[in-house]
This record gives structure tokens, sequence and C-alpha cells, in this order.
DNA sequence: GCCACGATCAACCTTTCGGTTGACCCTCCG
DNA sequence: CGGAGGGTCAACCGAAAGGTTGATCGTGGC
């Protein structure tokens, strides 16, 4: 049976040199390209495409410095910019906040594994991956497991974003413009907000959100 | 001549392995040892000692989950805890805030490498680090220049014992009653604050001194 | 088909915040 | 001694945020 074609996606050399060195170590696993950013990952990934030698699976980090960020470039991967089938996309990287896992799984990653994981672990991903299914590091489940059913409020992604943009300072008018929509909406939201972690002001709720890690920790 | 002898900090297995693979390639450098937070880093450091075999140099990363941060290991390492002569510290982060940089000089660091890195650059910084030298990254070393050249300004103890009520969410009338000051004096420190950070408003406040670390992260 | 719910927007009003000016007192330091 | 700087307070004004009501639209479930 042949090996597992993964392509690593990190911007900095010493995480791809020990996921290489690592999974290298692994039966049935083969490293056989990596890029430092979601840019240099969908062009290696169209060009093993044209080479027909597909990728099996595609092991990414979301921060990635200045290029192209995790998320994005797994999105433009399932839309099959990088040829199809689009391979599966699993996350490794370092957070684990609501915002990073939400906006991962709705770009259409079928994984979400953290660097502090044992190598095992990373590998068993890896190889579910492969095989069209999903893997979850077990914080990470707990934490989505949690929030199906919390007697706690649930935050939308949508108030989760804003949440986001609320922990940078921006006013109600700046928030409003960067999501293309109207500053009602956002007063809107934010009464929601208040309301489901129980503040009633903007400092309040994120530090309540920082706290519950609903939002990326300062 | 002897190879370098490495002591690894750090809390996540694959970075472990990545810069194990990395400087097992160059001549003259070998890995003895392994820590995943500073506890175990200092339990190494004293083990190694009373078996006569010596750390040249400490590769340490700053945050680690859970256990002992970099910065106070540093500190207890140059303090003699792990035994004397204590040997450099080299510190391998992903974040270059002031804060950080600033904090783990004062602990005694003898460098301060980012994880972007080029594997050659970290080599040199070792060889630098064991051979008693300072090494500092080009974009740490820029930041330090500037910070020289135009000095920040520096907030009073009231300023900062009023920017962490602040991030704790409460109004200026809170905030004037917890000190048994008037809101007109709590406004007067917001002003100073805001002019200090660069600012405009309270939540930009919390989120600039979060990451300048001024004030504890959430 | 209807209901629930999230997302969107508007109008209105109250409260708080941001920014300014000016003032007084204290301590530290040259 | 006298200035510099921090901490305290007051009054004022415009801008922003908080809070309410009500409404439309689309999606997904029953």
């Amino acid at each position: 049976m042949n090996d597992i074609r993964v392509l690593l996606v990190d911007d900095h050399p010493v995480v791809r040199a020990g996921l290489r060195a690592m999974l290298g170590d692994f039966e049935g696993l083969t490293v056989v390209a990596e890029a430092a950013d979601g840019g240099a990952a969908l062009a290696e990934l169209s060009r093993l495409h044209t080479l027909g030698e597909p990728v099996d699976v595609v092991l990414m980090d979301l921060q990635m410095g200045a290029g192209m960020d995790g998320v994005t470039a797994t999105g433009r991967i399932k839309a099959g910019e990088a040829g199809q089938p689009a391979p599966p996309v699993l996350i490794l990287t370092t957070y684990d906040s609501d915002a990073d896992i939400l906006a991962a799984v709705e770009a259409g990653a079928s994984g979400y594994m953290l660097k502090d994981a044992p190598p095992e672990q990373i590998r068993q991903a890896v190889l579910a991956a492969a095989a069209g299914q999903t893997a979850l590091a077990p914080a990470v489940a707990a934490r989505l497991m949690g929030r199906i059913r919390s007697p706690e409020p649930v935050l939308s992604a949508r108030e989760i974003q804003l949440l986001e943009l609320l922990a940078t300072g921006l006013g109600n008018r700046a928030i409003a413009k960067q999501l293309f929509i109207s500053e009602a909406t956002v007063k809107t939201h934010l009464v929601h907000i208040y309301g489901k972690l129980g503040v009633d002001n903007r400092t309040a709720a994120i530090s309540v959100a920082a706290q519950r890690r609903i939002i990326r920790r300062f």
C-alpha cells in the first residue's frame, strides 16, 4: 500500500523540521512538500496536482506571519483552487480559542490539533484525515461539546467575530465598516453579546470573553 | 574539540523534534537533554551538573503552557539554582514584544532569537552564546535600538493601577469608588494613559497595554 | 406552511465617555 | 528656593456608547 502523502504548511522552519522528522519516523507517511504560508501552499498543491502526484493530507498552521493565513488558505483549497478533488486539511496550531476553531471548521478543515500534542496523537490525526474522517484534539473536542449542551448562552459565529474586533479597540463605526454592516446592526449585536455574557459594556465583554477563551487571548 | 552541549526547553514536542533534527545536522553541536517547562529544565540542569556533564547552552522558549515560564526559569538558572557556573541561556520564541525582550534580558538571557529564523541563524546564535557572546535576531536588535532612540513614555504606578481596573470592565464611576478618588480624577488619568499609549478610547488602551504586557494578560 | 432564530437596519432617548481648561497640593531634585 | 511632575478635583461640551422598540429577510426544522 502506498504511503500517505503529506504537505506541511508552517511559517517556522523549526516546526517544519520537527514535523518532517516526527512524521518521517512513522511507517506509511511521507512528507512530499512544504510551504511557509498559505499562498505557497496553494502553489505547491497546484504544482503537485499537475504533476499527477496529488497530496493526501495538508497539515496547516493558522497563524502564518506575513503571508496568507491558514483559514483563508483552507477555504481556497476547499474551493478547488488547487485542483479537484481538494485534499483534507488538518489544522495544527498553538491556540484553541473558540474563534479559531469555528473559523477553521467553517473553512472546511477536517481536523484541529494542538502543537503540544504528543507525536502519536498527531500521527493518528493524519491517518484519520487521510481516511476522510474527522480528528479533533481532546481539548478541542471538549470545547465543542461544551458549546453544544451548555447551560450558558452560546454566542453565534458573527457575535464572536464582532467580539474580536471589539477587543482591538475599534469603535462601533469602525467595526461596522470592517464588517460591511450598519452601525445600528453593530449595536444590536453588542446588546445580544452583553446579554449572553452578563455584562453591560464593551470592556467587560472583552474581559469575560478573554477569560472564557471565547476570543483569543491578548 | 568537544561538541557544544545543548539543553532544549520547549513545551511543544513538535518544536523539540525540529530543533533536535536541525541542530543535529550541524557539526559541533549535541542536544544532550530536553525539558517541557522551566521546572523540568532546572531539574535536568541539576542532574547533569551532579553527573559532571554540564550543559554549555540552554535553548529556551518563553511561553510554556502550564509550567514555569522561560523568564522565570532563566532568572533561577542565572541565580545558580541549577549549579555554578550557570550556563548561558538563549531565548528562542515566537514573539518579539518589547516586554518579552526586556524581561528576558533582565532575567539574564544572553540572546533572543525568533522561531521563524532560518536554521543557520539559530546555529550561529548557539555558537555565539556558547562563546559567551550575545546574539540577537535582527528584528529584535532593531526593536531595542528603536527603544533607545525614542523611549516610550512611562506609565506611572497609579496609571497602571487604573489600567488594571479598566481591564476588568469597570466604568469611570466604579473605578473612582474603588480607588477612593473622584470621577474627574479618573478621567484625567485616562487622558494621560491614552496619550502615552497612543490610543483614544479605553478598549484600545486595554488592547495595547495587554500586548505590551503593561498589565497582566487575560 | 409556519415558526424560531440569526442577521440586518432605523429611530429615539439616556448615560457615559473623551477632551479641554484651569486649578491646588505634594514630593523630588537641582 | 523654585521648577518639574504626579495626583487630585471641577465645570463644561460634543461625541460615542448603552438601551429600547419594532421591523424585514433568509435559513432550517417540524
